[in-house]
DNA sequence: ATTTGCAGACCGCCGGTCGGTTTGCAAGAG
DNA sequence: CTCTTGCAAACCGACCGGCGGTCTGCAAAT
């Protein structure tokens, strides 16, 4: 007899367990070439185990995708309460949770997250994912831009259409960041560099004049943002000895 | 003994064969719950047949992929050939090269393909589609802005990422067309098309003030695209008798 | 006779099902 | 307070249908 002595545990417990050893092979092997099997290994547990809380293995994946749009919401629900400040500081805040967020924690190992994330494999999970975020994050870019028209400070046609478009625009570097990201230590890391100032720069200028502000008004920076990127290490670096 | 009778025929019009019905099915059922066996039986083909011409299911994806973008990219080559016309005239053209087509063929048709292509099942055949696009369309979108840049027309800091952001601004009003198709012949149709016309008013300004260009200066319109687009029967009028 | 186009049995694997087994726990009997 | 007893929830793992892909062989074309 091995390892075949079972461990009963509380259904939330081997929910998350499940959920966490998903979210793992997700990101390294990508959804679809993740074997419902590969989790029941790494969790210890029997298919039968499995199928007792989830019913599929869609619903394992919207289960990961929920555990993580909740961290952002839950950081969006503090900008959407705050009901002093102006809307451009407002603005200032939705715009940088992301960033923020990246600061606080760990960076390396959220640069790696997000080129894992955006390969080929990956891409219905990172869809679904951007969708979610979108999802929850109209209602709050609504209202901030609503406040900046009635101050005065904004100036759009229509301010759902304006949200939608702002939301659009704010993947709009992940293209030039993962080809940064994707061209450390080569030889065309410089020019990578580059370009994804010079998107950066202008996804802020975008949206300057978008909101009809004046040029630079939104540049509220992190300047040191691609230097930190650049110097995050490749998965292999050369010093393999 | 049924119809086991063979047809040989020529590998290109076999390949361009099974091609058709894998659009068809692609299209119809999705690309991952599309079975090799739907394509057979469609083209009365046997696997070993199938696998004589394509060696994978992706390798099939990739080539109904190339004859959608095919015909994209020789209506491009036309614009990026054309030495005589100013930037602006240019980007006219290259911006409706898509609505020209449209109108062109038959529009219901295409209607129905653009909601069908923006169904879940299909994301991963539209994003690698869209991916040909812009591929595909960079370097003549890039010349046109140079141009621009030399003539004093368009004002931009960097031309590539310029035209990287026009492109990826050109799928903005996705979102909202595949609502406003979502919501003919609801309750809900009119503020759906409203919405509509807003985002395509908001892309063009956008274009404008990205190029630095006076506000309405590309709103090449088609002014009756959203009635067009509305008047569209959806897949199940109320007329079956 | 040789090459090319094709047929269809076959393989390994995957997502999902199902009947049965184990475990934790609460209620009643002593 | 302890010891059955009962039962539902948690879990096991053999099993199934169907998938993408391979392989051997044969028939048509040249």
């Amino acid at each position: 007899m091995k390892s075949t002595k079972r461990k009963n545990m509380p259904p939330e417990e081997r929910r998350a367990q499940l959920l966490g050893c998903a979210q793992m092979l997700f990101f390294s092997k990508g959804f679809e070439d993740t074997t419902i099997q590969d989790v029941l290994d790494m969790a210890s547990v029997s298919k039968g185990g499995f199928y007792h809380h989830f019913k599929s293995k869609d619903e394992l994946l919207f289960g990961v995708l929920d555990g993580m749009a909740e961290g952002v919401f839950s950081q969006m629900a503090v900008v959407a309460s705050d009901g002093t400040s102006s809307a451009l500081d407002l603005l200032h805040s939705f715009i940088h949770l992301r960033a923020n967020y990246l600061r606080e924690h760990d960076y390396p190992g959220q640069v790696e997250f997000f080129r894992v994330m955006n390969q080929d494999k990956n891409m219905v999970l990172l869809e679904q994912f951007k969708r979610r975020v979108r999802t929850g994050a109209m209602p709050v870019l609504v209202r901030i831009i609503q406040k900046g028209c009635d101050e005065g400070t904004f100036t759009v046609a229509d301010v759902d259409t304006a949200a939608e478009l702002i939301l659009f625009l704010s993947t709009f570097i992940d293209l030039a960041l993962l080809r940064a990201i994707e061209a450390r230590g080569t030889e065309t890391a410089d020019h990578a560099a580059e370009k994804l100032q010079a998107a950066i720069d202008m996804q802020f200028l975008t949206l300057d004049r978008v909101l009809g502000l004046p040029d630079g008004t939104t540049n509220f920076g992190w300047p040191e943002a691609v230097d930190v990127t650049m110097a995050t290490q490749p998965p292999l670096p050369p010093s393999s000895n």
